[in-house]
DNA sequence: GAATTAGTAACAGATTTGGTTACAAATGTA
DNA sequence: TACATTTGTAACCAAATCTGTTACTAATTC
């Protein structure tokens, strides 16, 4: 999971980068150091999310569906975990004993996890992908000709 | 890893209900659903971690090895995750390409992840073992008879 | 010495993940 | 139209991970 969401922002920074122009999977994939379909099957979840759209055919390739200053990293990580309910779910423990210690212990963590995870959020709505894509390219001083890289 | 945080506290609360009385890796399993050896698994972190203490023998069993209000969920959350060098250490991508971007993009990640990162370990930090246990027996009018439970 | 309990290794089954191949659908171009 | 390109997606494999379980040793009490 945890390089599914580096990948993605990965992607997405590139796609900023590119202002508009199609990026192929495998251009994109060639970047990130993956397989091209990786990197499809992560566009769909980007898609879906409304991040980007992809266009099939020659000259094809995805964009940023949306100004990069308006993308967020708490987006592209929900994108990430569409299937997951939430990050801190906490796994339920005792299923089915004579007491409800389970659920309730689970219904406590959740509660008692509350602004841990809101705090977290926050954070990460702060960040833009935009504010990636500008922080990278202070970090990549001419290094990549001609890429984000 | 969620059930293994889950079954954790759920391991620490019940022994800080205990109030310093052995419990054993049979009981609490009992109580959290699982099997006895996950039970001392786990407390094979929290012991490395300096949370419990633990005697072999005949009445024999595991206590706080401080009080529940100086642990923190923070700790907790530590103690699960040893081997891992932190929550959101993003995976590395582009190994080895003819640019660094993947180094690149990872350090910079980590370094717009730190605020929220920190954010969600000041929000677990303060949060503690006793107040949970308090939180749960809130909620656990006697349902559960003799045990936290 | 017997019973009890933790500590730990080892294994099976389920799940997840990343990489890969394969192929259909869509699109631009000659 | 024919062809090249590119996405979308299914399918599969290998590796890793996690949970439950069995089995055994070590320690401790009675």
């Amino acid at each position: 999971m945890n390089t599914r969401f580096a990948v993605a922002t990965h992607i997405l920074a590139y796609l900023a980068h590119a202002q508009g122009q199609p990026v192929s999977s495998e251009v994109l994939a060639s970047s990130a150091g993956t397989h091209p379909v990786v990197v499809r099957r992560l566009m769909s979840n980007l898609r879906e999310a409304g991040l980007v759209q992809s266009q099939r055919g020659a000259g094809g390739g995805t964009v940023l569906a949306r100004p990069p200053a308006d993308i967020t990293l708490l987006e592209v990580f929900r994108a990430m975990r569409e299937s997951d309910p939430d990050i801190f779910q906490v796994g339920s423990t005792n299923p089915n004993t004579q007491c409800d210690l389970g659920g309730v212990m689970q219904a406590t963590l959740e509660d008692m996890f509350g602004p841990a995870i809101e705090a977290m959020r926050a954070a990460l709505a702060s960040i833009t992908v935009a504010q990636v894509m500008q922080e990278l390219a202070k970090r990549l001083p001419g290094a990549c000709p001609g890429a984000v890289g």
